[in-house]
DNA sequence: TATGTCGAGTGCATATAGTA
DNA sequence: TACTATATGCACTCGACATA
């Protein structure tokens, strides 16, 4: 918190060229307390007039209109002039703000004060993270480069043709790839380009540690009856990139999307015993991503590194040393 | 300069699954 | 059963560009 008071006196020092001191509010005792979980207050004089600043602990939790009510409860208890501090805004919440003329300050990003006639902006910083791990739609999208070697830059209405995905949907991926690091994100204009400057084998090292198992659940048939809608998968595509032994119950895999949309179609059995195949029921289609009826093989790799048996980890680390990057 | 088009970003809504 | 988390789409808006 105290950073962001520095930040801010900082701020209003480069912008308005005033020294100002932000000084902890002494008369606390009639705000409403639910305020204090959100806000630490602040006064500061700008210009020769009295305003009481409310720092945001976190802004996550914060919506405009929240904060536009939070400041008029602030206004009526105490009569003074209110202004929101924060770290970052979107330009979505920003607008929002001023719409509601909310008097707010971004420190090194923007400032409106209404009553004082200030509106200064800079640029938006984006509240963006990297991501712990990449949603479903994300990983597809590095897969589909990887196996595909693509090396042109794609634009989020291209990967929407390519993988059947929203436009919305590979926008945030691209967010997220950009967050991750794992590709250069410029503009062209209006046009957003991810560009995947890594070779395969350095964007698939990278991307590893944010890669999931894209097996959701698992499934039995007691027969397979339309194998066009699966692709090979598991421990029976494995021995075909090793020297494993197959398994006696094929396995399958299917977009789980797929799987709802056909599942009155299949034969399920809850005991293994009475299969004659498993199928695995992914996060994202592998159609998508392979080139023919079998899973390509990063997928494959990511579907199986949790299996703790020396024949399959041997097998994996073969396939994967057998890759031509 | 005004206007239309299109790509992109956002909050919110919805469907589904997991968990207490 | 209710609540929560996750994943994705919808509706809307903004901004850049093209064209008249």
């Amino acid at each position: 918190m105290k950073d962001i008071v520095s930040l801010c006196r900082r701020y209003l020092l480069d912008t308005l060229g005033m020294n100002v001191t932000l000084s902890t509010l002494v008369d606390q005792g009639t705000l409403p307390f639910f305020l204090h979980d959100h806000y630490i207050f602040y006064n500061v004089r700008l210009l020769d007039e009295d305003f009481i600043v409310l720092a945001a602990k976190s802004h996550a939790k914060l919506t405009p209109a929240a904060i536009r009510k939070h400041v008029g409860l602030v206004n009526s208890k105490l009569n003074i002039k209110p202004v929101f501090l924060c770290a970052t805004i979107s330009s979505f919440n920003r607008k929002r703000l001023i719409e509601y003329k909310v008097p707010f300050i971004i420190p090194e990003n923007q400032m409106y004060l209404p009553d004082l006639a200030i509106d200064l902006r800079e640029h938006f910083i984006k509240a963006r993270t990297k991501p712990l791990s990449l949603a479903p739609a994300t990983q597809a999208v590095v897969l589909y480069v990887l196996n595909q070697k693509i090396t042109d830059p794609l634009t989020p209405k291209e990967l929407t043709v390519k993988l059947g995905y929203s436009k919305m949907s590979m926008s945030r991926s691209i967010s997220e790839i950009e967050a991750a690091e794992l590709a250069k994100v410029e503009t062209d204009g209006n046009k957003r380009l991810v560009r995947f400057d890594k070779n395969s084998r350095e964007l698939w090292e990278k991307t590893l540690p944010y890669l999931k198992t894209p097996i959701k659940k698992i499934r039995w048939l007691k027969s397979m009856e339309d194998v066009s809608l699966f692709h090979e998968a598991g421990e029976s595509t494995l021995a075909r990139h090793s020297a494993l032994t197959p398994p006696n119950q094929p396995v399958y895999a299917i977009g789980i999307g797929n799987w709802r949309k056909n599942r009155g179609n299949f034969q399920v059995s809850k005991y293994s015993d009475e299969a004659t195949c498993k199928v695995e029921l992914w996060s994202y289609a592998p159609g998508l991503i392979s080139k023919g009826n079998k899973v390509d093989p990063f997928s494959l790799y990511l579907s199986l590194r949790d299996v703790k048996d020396e024949r399959v980890e041997s097998a994996l680390k073969q396939m994967m040393e057998a890759i031509e990057w």
